[in-house]
DNA sequence: ACCTGAACACCGTTCAAGT
DNA sequence: ACCTGAACACCGTTCAAGT
């Protein structure tokens, strides 16, 4: 995979003599236990000092082999993300919904760690140029007007993570319970007379909307929101992306 | 406004007697320093104890008046985003344009907040159930079905939240200096043989496209690319709402 | 080369005590 | 009613010391 990983790194440990006994820690069983963290607990709980805990070392082992907790970020992000990229297609708007979907399909299998993309420009020291190349080749293909590449491509971008970033968005940690008894008062709380419309669809958008749920899309998916926000976008792109 | 601040509150002080001192701290005056603390500093910076800091008191003093620090975030969202929603307009395209341009003024006010929404789900403590009904106005106006309004309204939240959480997504703080440098280091680096359009727009995409930019919109504005985003997303939600 | 261990400068929150 | 002050259980990271 062409995935560039940049950042400040001390020289990788050589290769250890086949006698040698292997170290105890390396980077990737440092990044793999992150992921493994992350996962299985909240985000909160992810510290170097718990990730110390989960490997049996001392917290400040690790950095002998990465540099900071951002650097273990980007390892996390850029492996959960690998291969979202599909094949080249002669359909561009179906390549670009597959896209959205592979994106998706990645997070929900790792949903802690959605908030740690496109809220925080770490997540770009796991650049894939490869993506990007082929986002641009895409666009051109479907009549993209050259000047125009660079917007219609972040709005692609925007489209990618926008949706999925919110639909796994954290859960508070402490008050969790009283919170979410809170967020079903309010829902609870909506009257005919001053909203109507919300009214007649309470129903089926509490736990399911945007600002009305106390659960993510880990317990609670919008599989169908999404389809129609991908829809929706990729119809309108064609649509202004000539003009 | 009826934005509804819900959460375990402790009784509200009653209001002082006209001769007795004014209490020194108010819940006003809490969120009203968080969102300069925001403002000032880096978001990382924001603090109970710094918040203490700027307000003279000691930490706990604090929780008198708000019970915790998710409490106050909620409280800044509200503010932050008060009066975005448009008043109501015969042109359903142009309002949803006007919300999503207003939600992104809101933030680019206080760009440092832009992380906390989206992301958290406590910004759901911020509720205003106006600006939700107006929004299933507007569907309805434009001709949405009614069985799909549901999902119609997430993919609005998702384009209103989406775009700008991104853009204004947060610089990392400890080593933004070379983290900078590592990002100009892969852009420079992209290469016509193996990345052809890329490299061909590298010059207009070069810190100014996701992925490949080492500031955020408070430096870097997307405008253009938010305009085309919003453009296709509503006029492809045209497209396929009513069938 | 790789890890321990102490240390520094931080966190959010609870709770008893003051006035 | 409102704030102080100590305390608890945490943080990420640096740096000297061990082996």
């Amino acid at each position: 995979m062409s995935q560039a990983v940049v950042g400040r790194q001390r020289r990788a440990p050589r290769k250890a003599k086949p006698q040698a006994e292997q170290p105890g820690l390396t980077r990737e069983a440092i990044v793999a236990a992150a992921i493994k963290l992350i996962d299985d607990t909240e985000l909160e709980s992810f510290s170097m000092r718990n990730l110390a805990k989960e490997l049996g070392v001392y917290p400040t082992a690790i950095y002998w082999h990465i540099p900071s907790r951002n650097a273990i970020i980007a390892a996390v992000i850029s492996d959960v993300l690998r291969d979202i990229t599909p094949p080249l297609s002669s359909d561009w708007k179906e390549w670009l919904k597959t896209l959205f979907r592979n994106y998706r399909y990645a997070i929900r299998r790792h949903p802690n760690v959605a908030p740690l993309i496109g809220v925080q420009l770490v997540s770009n020291l796991s650049v894939d140029l490869g993506m990007i190349e082929r986002i641009l080749m895409i666009l051109t293909q479907a009549g993209c007007l050259p000047r125009r590449l660079p917007t219609a491509y972040n709005a692609v971008i925007a489209t990618m993570v926008g949706f999925t970033t919110q639909e796994f968005a954290m859960v508070p940690k402490e008050e969790a319970a009283e919170w979410a008894i809170g967020m079903r008062k309010v829902v609870a709380s909506v009257e005919a007379d001053s909203h109507p419309i919300l009214a007649q669809n309470i129903g089926e958008m509490s736990n399911k909307s945007f600002i009305l749920r106390w659960q993510n899309g880990a317990e609670a998916p919008m599989d169908d929101s999404f389809e129609l926000f991908i829809n929706a976008f990729v119809t309108g792109l064609e649509m202004i992306i000539g003009k």
